[in-house]
DNA sequence: TTGTAAGCGTTATCAG
DNA sequence: CTGATAACGCTTACAA
């Protein structure tokens, strides 16, 4: 049976709320009785318990992070997420409990309201397309569990989130494909339920229209952000008779599954097909030639909305409830300017 | 405010013991009793605080999930790893949480000790290199703290664990190169603290000595497991005059990087070089050309290591404290026959 | 089959 | 500065 407070204070001769004075760091505790209190923790090896503390404060300390995982593969996006939404975490002496469910279901049915009503966590990270269910944004408000949202669609409501540029990082990229000497640049979307996915479409066809380029639907193919949607849809559009002569994808994964396609074709990138990406995770720099790419600071953004999240959960109000983290451009080999020029 | 078990029994007219028979689907309920109460329930939209229900308990029903995790990079094994452990505890009642530290540390350095005495978690899944720190297991076991071992280097021990078929199936691998031709047959080490790193190496001049071919150490290489480990490996070896036509690798994120240097250095895969690795991440499809690989069923692996800490944890004596997952050679095309014969 | 009452190990109120 | 004592919301002997 491990020591507990109350063994601690008997053992300094003390009454427990001196002791749990002592262990929370609270002042009006005279030095002499603090340190007979310390001698006898480190005497007891006594460690608290945090099952009772979390009971007594009404607390569970711990986060939860939702992510979309339909299809139960891994994602090297949401492990950028997790980390860093683990480090501020632990670094508050908060846990993370991480629950993978499919985002585009009702609410009820991934048991995510359930898991605040059990008070097994105080707080949200709400990864894209969580807030498509406004209805458990709603429900959460009304419960008062806080939550912090990942480029999330709807922007005009008060509730916080961290999101970065999507449109004018897509719009550089496509900017820079273009002046490379590109007209025939195939878009593969992301997972039509995320804003990301639409304001990085909107960006490209920005650039098209600003460079006088005619937006060409034909060039466009579907993705849900997967690996095989890219390399399904580089298949459908490396047929194309006059084919595109770059790809610039909605993100990286997807352009992973591009280049494959690429090959599988037997062309070579970037000689005939440029190919680009938009993240920068840890994949992009993986494969060969390694990925031109948009940089999301995912690691960033997760630790940002933690940290807001952090100081919610603790009533201090944040400074700013939405932030904007800026993305940028990374040139690598998988894009140079177009050899053969289309027909 | 929430409503309480207490309430529940109430607005039921039952006691509360009563309450939380129905809700613990106990026996001795007489069936009207258990409608009264479940009307109750509903009528109320009561869901039962698990933070009372742990202290009361004195069970977390929480597991930690132990990884190594130094360079703060994103692992693909670790995910697999972690989709199994999640998949599993779910379904069983039970919160996962993740716990990257540095395992090649002193454990207490980590605070893994402190997450057990503080009672956050009633036991750990462990991934290699944890069981090195032989005081930690100990500590546990003294503690009653039940854990589950993945792929540990120490198998003499009573302590569970969960492996793969490291050896054969490196062993495996390197006969096929063998028998397509190959004779120098370069090596990337994995993570040196690790028991799969020695016994993948093992495996490997099992083979060469079996087929008679000298074990030559100027082909081996020292790697961590990632990716820049593999490249820098590659490189190396490459500049070898009689360099090796063939690169077998500990893991897939290293060879990965072994593809990269290859290409770095204007050579071809399998063409020039054939490219071998061991795992069968993602990563493994998701690069070109697809690489030849040892699939070991990480999340087969880490869903029977989860089962068994549950079975331990609800003090059900599982049949087998141990296992052993087997391996299989997955042929792709990163691997042919040499081109040029070595001088 | 049901209920009473005593924990579980903290925090928190309020009086000294 | 310090200490009784009552929560917190559930489980669980034990009794009825």
């Amino acid at each position: 049976m491990p020591a507990t407070i109350r063994d601690v204070a008997l053992c300094a001769g003390v009454s427990i709320k001196t002791v749990s004075r002592v262990l929370n760091d609270e002042p009006f505790v005279r030095d002499e009785t603090r340190a007979k209190v310390m001698r006898a923790i480190e005497e007891l090896g006594f460690v608290a318990n945090l099952l009772a503390k979390r009971l007594a404060k009404g607390q569970s300390l711990a986060i939860g992070l939702l992510y979309h995982n339909v299809h139960r593969s891994s994602s090297h996006y949401i492990q950028d997420v997790q980390q860093g939404v683990l480090d501020v975490a632990r670094a508050a002496g908060y846990a993370t409990l991480m629950h993978p469910c499919d985002l585009t279901q009702p609410s009820d049915a991934c048991g995510i309201v359930e898991l605040a009503s059990q008070r097994q966590v105080d707080g949200f990270i709400l990864t894209a397309p969580a807030d498509n269910a406004r209805g458990l944004l709603e429900t959460l408000d009304q419960m008062s569990v806080p939550f912090v949202r990942l480029t999330p669609s709807d922007r005009e409501s008060a509730w916080p989130y961290v999101t970065a540029t999507d449109r004018a990082g897509a719009c550089h990229m496509t900017r820079y494909l273009l002046d490379l000497g590109h007209r025939r640049i195939g878009y593969v979307l992301g997972l039509q339920e995320t804003r990301a996915a639409h304001d990085r479409f909107a960006g490209y066809r920005d650039a098209l229209a600003e460079a006088g380029v005619g937006y060409d639907e034909t060039l466009v193919r579907f993705g849900n952000d997967l690996f095989d949607a890219g390399r399904d849809a580089a298949h459908s559009l490396l047929q194309i008779p006059t084919r595109p002569t770059a790809i610039f994808c909605s993100n990286d994964e997807m352009a992973a599954g591009v280049c494959v396609a690429v090959h599988e074709t037997g062309l070579h990138i970037p000689g005939d097909v440029s190919v680009a990406g938009f993240d920068d995770i840890a994949l992009a720099r993986q494969i060969w030639p390694p990925l031109t790419t948009v940089r999301q600071p995912i690691y960033e953004i997760a630790t940002t909305a933690t940290r807001l999240l952090i100081d919610l959960l603790g009533h201090r109000p944040p400074e700013n409830l939405h932030h904007e983290i800026p993305t940028n451009l990374v040139i690598r080999a998988s894009t140079a300017g177009p050899c053969h020029l289309p027909t």
